[in-house]
RNA sequence: GCCCCAGUAGCUUAGUGGCUAUAGCGUUGCCUUGGUAAGGCAAAGAUCAUGGGUUCAACUCCCAUCUGGGGCUCCA
């Protein structure tokens, strides 16, 4: 690009639409904003040139492609978030000016920094917010500046951890000075402070220099920020709501699942939420017994030496719990492999055989550190849904293909979105570098033949094999992995896996392993979230509620439950000395897909009234007229109940 | 495990160095016999998470432990 022709030269800009347009040589594109402004849908934050994002205030010296970055879209709001953890910086250093700054990046929904000093409290956070508002109504200016290594060596002497991204970095470094502060960043910044109108500090947390738990702890401060103070009060607004779906407080007000200080990490089910979970497990078993898998169990403790020999001893230990019995050494399974390895050698096989698709509910136990436990999220006893699947090289692809099909068509069935994530090898792992090769690849190209989207996680793959993973939202955002299939080319070898091939001779076969739920607990947890606790009626612990309008109709109100529970629905009665109303209202915070009730009108012509929960009745229904529409509602698993 | 915050009837919650610790929901009993999101009255229900300390006096202040929440690290 040019640089010095800034006289009277004309530059061309060609706009995202493929318009173009002739300026002055030293135009900004601020300028150029400021003239098609209306043609923005929000505040223009920056600008694309040519690809590459640069200030607003840049002057322009050559043809370049120009896309003006607004503050709704999604760089933008980036850009936005990254000025307010500079200004959040900045007041920090005012208050606290023996702080050390580390990093600073935006994350969804706002950003935070890291920051070198002893804790801060909930009253610090205030001062620091009421500071940002201060250095916004400033309107301060963002410069950006090139310097030499020198220059910021010199301008960061005092800051080790600055000091150490400054080595890292190749080339001019650039920083951004806002009236006295600066901060090393690559930029781009809006214009000004005055840019950040809606944020707010949100929480406080230890994080670890570089993530790694060996660093020093830093204090992290997250904040959240929106281009307007609206779409900031929309979105804590938004917040509070998403609180309520919490499965931990829909968990304990439906009586699903309980946790107690006697067993932390090691959930309870109740007689309503192991109707739930007996549910997914039966439509899981239906489902697997179509696509040709067989079922297993293997012991839940299994001695030393099988650790030993699969590697969990020497890569698993610290998740592991121990017992000793008849002084022999026993594990608590934290994965179901081993036994599921067992069960492959208690026989040969023939490559007819494979794929051997080999499933299994399993009841792991893992030591989770006591600060990850999270309600039916993160636990420290699950079930996974487990299965073993053994196969030749050569049908590794359509293994895992038929496998994400099935996790497509579960989710679907519930109607989650998920995202898709690919792990490679990570430090600490079994196997040769050419088995992680051939792994990875497998893996990559099923998901391209499904043309999936997906992200790579450099490093994060379990230590015997890379790994694709599923992830689903709760309530508040946050993902957590579900659906796992990982390749093992490594368990076969240690457990000497062979079949007879065509040739008569051995072979070794190549084998996954793979969850759908991932675990039947946590999927339950986004189970409560996504319905918000109203279950679809094939799910509800209870399906319908009948409710006499007096005392004198029980006897006809048991004559209906008795014919409903013949059909095999799940009904309950209530027959309180209560008021309709009162009753109509406990079953709706119950979230009961279906009420009915009966009174005169109902005995004398044999019918009941129906009542759904969105609060829609139906009066004068014959019972197996409402079987009928119950079943057909169960039957193509219905999210919301259609009468 | 590390950092920040919290812990009062089954649930939601008031309270604060000082008589016997609020209230609502829920539960139980009685009255009411009703028509689609709360009828009335009454009763029972709390060693204020646990253990120490400070004080004439602690639910309240301090320390430790446990548990929970949000992060970090880790992971299904």
């Amino acid at each position: 690009m040019a640089k010095d022709d800034k006289d009277n030269k004309k530059v061309k800009i060609t706009f995202p639409d493929g318009s173009a347009e002739e300026y002055n040589a030293g135009i900004t594109a601020m300028d150029i904003a400021k003239r098609i402004g209306k043609r923005l849908a929000g505040a223009a934050v920056a600008v694309e040139l040519d690809g590459r994002l640069c200030d607003l205030n840049t002057p322009i010296r050559g043809n370049v492609r120009l896309k003006i970055i607004t503050a709704d879209s999604k760089e933008g709001l980036n850009i936005l978030r990254h000025s307010a953890a500079h200004v959040m910086a900045q007041a920090v250093k005012r208050l606290f000016p023996e702080a050390r700054l580390t990093i600073g990046p935006a994350v969804e929904e706002g950003f935070y920094y890291d920051i070198d000093h002893p804790p801060f409290t909930p009253e610090d956070l205030e001062k620091i917010e009421a500071e940002m508002k201060a250095i916004v109504a400033e309107d301060q200016l963002f410069r950006r500046e090139v310097i030499s290594r020198e220059q910021a060596e010199k301008l960061f002497n005092d800051n080790p951890y600055k000091l150490e991204m400054i080595k890292e970095l190749e080339g001019d470094i650039a920083i951004y000075r806002n009236n006295g502060f600066f901060d090393l960043c690559l930029g781009p910044h809006v214009p000004s402070t005055g840019y950040i109108k809606g944020f707010k500090l949100t929480k406080l947390a230890g994080a670890y220099w570089r993530g790694d738990a060996k660093n020093k702890q830093l204090q992290r401060i997250y904040g959240v920020a929106f281009p307007d103070k609206k779409q900031l009060d929309d979105y804590l607004k938004m917040m509070e709501e998403a609180e309520k779906r919490d499965h931990r407080k829909l968990g304990k007000r439906l009586e699903l699942f309980s946790i107690h200080d006697e067993a932390p990490g090691f959930p309870f089910f109740l007689p309503k939420g192991m109707i739930v979970k007996n549910l997914i497990v039966e439509f899981w078993r239906a489902e697997h017994r179509k696509r040709g898998y067989v079922e297993i169990q293997t012991p839940i403790i299994l001695g030393r030496e099988l650790w030993e020999r699969s590697g969990h001893m020497k890569n698993y230990r610290e998740n592991m719990y121990f017992l000793r019995i008849d002084e022999k050494d026993f594990a608590v399974k934290p994965m179901n492999c081993p036994g599921g390895m067992l069960v492959y050698l208690e026989k040969i096989h023939s490559y007819r055989e494979l794929p051997l698709r080999v499933a299994e509910l399993g009841i792991v136990h893992r030591h989770e550190l006591s600060g990850v436990l999270a309600g039916l999220f993160r636990v420290r006893c699950f079930t996974q849904d487990d299965a073993h699947i053994y196969m030749t090289a050569e049908q590794i692809k359509d293994e895992i293909i038929g496998v994400i099909e099935l996790c497509d068509y579960i989710y679907s069935v519930f109607g989650f979105e998920y995202h898709v994530e690919l792990s490679t090898r990570p430090e600490k792992a079994i196997g040769t570098d050419e088995q992680w090769e051939t792994a990875t690849q497998a893996l990559r190209q099923a998901l391209e033949a499904k043309g999936m989207k997906y992200k790579v996680n450099e490093g994060d793959g379990a230590f015997y094999g890379p790994k694709i993973d599923f992830h689903l939202k709760d309530c508040i955002g946050r993902t957590w992995q579900c659906g796992t299939i990982q390749l093992d080319m490594a368990q076969p070898e240690n457990f000497d896996l062979t079949y007879e091939g065509e040739d008569g001779a051995k072979h070794r076969p190549v084998m996954i392993h793979r969850t759908i739920y991932g675990s039947l607990e946590r999927f339950m947890g986004i189970l409560i979230e996504q319905f918000a606790g109203r279950f679809p009626l094939w799910l509800a612990p209870v399906q319908v509620r009948i409710l006499t309008v007096a005392d004198r109709f029980v006897d006809y109100a048991n004559k209906i439950k008795a014919r409903l529970e013949d059909t095999n629905l799940r009904v309950d009665l209530d027959c309180k000395a209560e008021s309709v109303p009162y009753k109509v209202r406990a079953a709706q915070l119950e979230e009961i897909p279906v009420i009915i009730t009966v009174g005169q009108k109902e005995e004398e012509n044999n019918t009941v009234a129906v009542r759904t929960l969105d609060g829609r009745l139906k009066l004068g229904v014959k019972a197996e007229e409402l079987v009928k529409m119950l079943r057909e509602n169960i039957d193509r698993k219905a999210v919301r109940v259609e009468l």
